[in-house]
DNA sequence: CTGAAAGCGCTTACAG
DNA sequence: CTGAAAGCGCTTACAG
């Protein structure tokens, strides 16, 4: 077994007390006593024991993170950050991933709320009613998604979809489809409502296909039937679907960025790989994370529920996958 | 704060001994009042505290996973599913990410293992002897790569190359490049080997370029470097740096799949996103994960240390970008 | 089959 | 500034 407490005292001649005031409290220790202590801890190795600790604190120094699927590559980064940052402040992080089942989240998300002092759920997609109950039994703070009674941190798309929009606009489309996300998605909703402002203020008109899963084989299957409309402008849920039309399309002998425009959001990594390189809505996804982890440990620390909602800008990057469109579509 | 033990004994009218046995252990209480004690801790919400249970046993029920980049889309698989194996035994995940940094990988492991009964750490960078003696401390499997006196699960990359080099053979190639993966990396010179001999068996010429980061932006500079040699088919470390040899390549106007051939290794979704679309060494991820979790249970519950190692195999999944070299390279 | 008691490793009032 | 004692929530021999 690991060294405890007790050993130490009995190396130092002194009582488990002083070492544990030593160790988290050295203010009340005399000086001299507390650096032997601190020297023979490093030497025997100590280290607390969580359990022990947590016993008597009744906290466990943990954070638990809910995302729908590590293998979208719109959440890797905010793990990342989640964890870098829950790090720095001395938090572990627990993660459940929900292979996209709603049905599952609700009941992961309690099964870590027995071994966390708070909850970060990601772009959850459970009814509302069911988010703040949760929120009102433990802390939680969501992310990419508004949930009333508690704390969280989404994306203003208005401004790189308005971006988007002009963007197009100038290239001379007139007419824009939106690849639509799952359909009880919240985000999905956001999305839509800025992409369909933006089009009233341009004078553009909106159509919609979908839903879609934001997968790539799913946008595979949105290719198809885009090639079908009229539209030569797309913007999909996610760069994911993005980019499945893109590959399906190109598969199919049209060219991307001057037969047809494409653009994403999320603009992950993946945008740069294809060819042409996808246009994109930039989400702050470090950010996001960062800003979730403050916002929950702000929360732990004072003991009370904030219900501030962190609104993070998004911006459009422009690449290849946009262009002129052809004459017969403008 | 949550229902503890003593609150459902005394709604019951028993011990907490009894309580304690009859949700742990039910056949030792009599029927009758096991079913009474079940309802009442059902009604009152009763969850065991992790954290004293924890104390008495000596164990966490939690494992820990160490991995060099959750972005890398090699690492979502695997993490996925070491979640759901160990989530059906009953068991949490704390996950670290490394970020690519060597000198990280101990210190997080160490960190972690306060807090778990054993450790996964996959494609670890860390010296030899360093892992043996982690190993020795704790439970550990080593995923991706052979340590000795510890388990580990690793990927037999001998078949997926002798297929890669006699699909080149068969169309025409003599000459290969292999985009070498980073220096120290165990895994870069298992496959490094796996195709020096597949080269030697079929007569085939092999040159090397590297070292590479397994980054899509590496990828782009080994492009350039491809480019300017005399060779018509490469070998990538891995899919990323394929990818971003194509994307790469692409962009500067060369037609991959003809002018070129480029293999990866992961076959990861992102194989199919690219036109023409990724030759892959196939890598049964998903079971590289599960049979990590198992070995370390094993390790658990037999209280011994099995070397044993776990090979999985690989196998060569064609597309498009390999195809008949020009003339002059063949 | 059941209960009283000890103990897992720690922290924290309470005395001194 | 330091120590003895109680207690966090649980499990597990030990009696009965």
């Amino acid at each position: 077994m690991a060294v405890t407490l007790a050993e130490v005292a009995a190396a130092c001649n002194v009582s488990t007390s002083t070492v544990s005031r030593a160790l988290t409290d050295p203010e009340k220790v005399n000086a001299e006593t507390r650096t032997r202590i601190e020297r023979v801890a490093r030497q025997l190795g100590y280290a607390p024991s969580r359990a022990g600790r947590s016993l008597v604190s009744g906290r466990t120094d943990t954070v638990g993170l809910v995302v729908p699927d590590i293998a979208n590559p719109f959440f890797p980064p905010i793990i990342k950050s989640v964890q870098a940052r829950a790090r720095d402040k001395r938090y572990a992080v627990l993660i459940a991933d929900t292979d996209e089942h709603v049905a599952d989240e609700l009941e992961l998300a309690r099964g870590l709320s027995r071994q966390v002092d708070g909850l970060i759920l990601a772009s959850p997609r459970t009814a509302p009613a069911e988010l703040t109950r949760l929120a009102q039994q433990l802390p939680v703070v969501f992310v990419n998604r508004e949930v009333e009674g508690a704390g969280s941190v989404v994306i203003d798309e208005n401004e790189g979809m308005q971006e988007a929009v002009e963007h197009l606009v100038s290239l001379g489309h007139r007419r824009i489809t939106y690849l639509a996300g799952p359909r009880r998605s919240w985000s999905n909703q956001q999305r839509r409502d800025a992409l369909s402002k933006a089009c009233a203020d341009n004078d553009v008109e909106l159509r919609e296909l979908g839903p879609f899963e934001p997968q790539i084989q799913a946008g595979m299957r949105a290719a198809d039937l885009l090639q079908s409309s009229e539209v030569a402008a797309a913007i999909a849920y996610d760069d994911l679907i993005a980019l499945g039309v893109m590959s399906r399309l190109t598969e199919r002998g049209m060219q991307v960025g001057r037969e047809i425009s494409v653009i994403g959001i999320d603009d992950s990594p993946l945008s740069t790989v294809t060819h042409p390189m996808l246009t994109s809505i930039h989400v702050p996804a470090a950010e996001l994370g960062s800003a979730a982890v403050d916002l929950l440990l702000n929360q732990l620390h004072d003991d009370e529920t904030p219900t501030t909602t962190v609104k993070l800008e998004t911006r459009l990057v422009i690449r290849g996958s946009t262009g002129i469109p052809p004459e017969n579509l403008r």
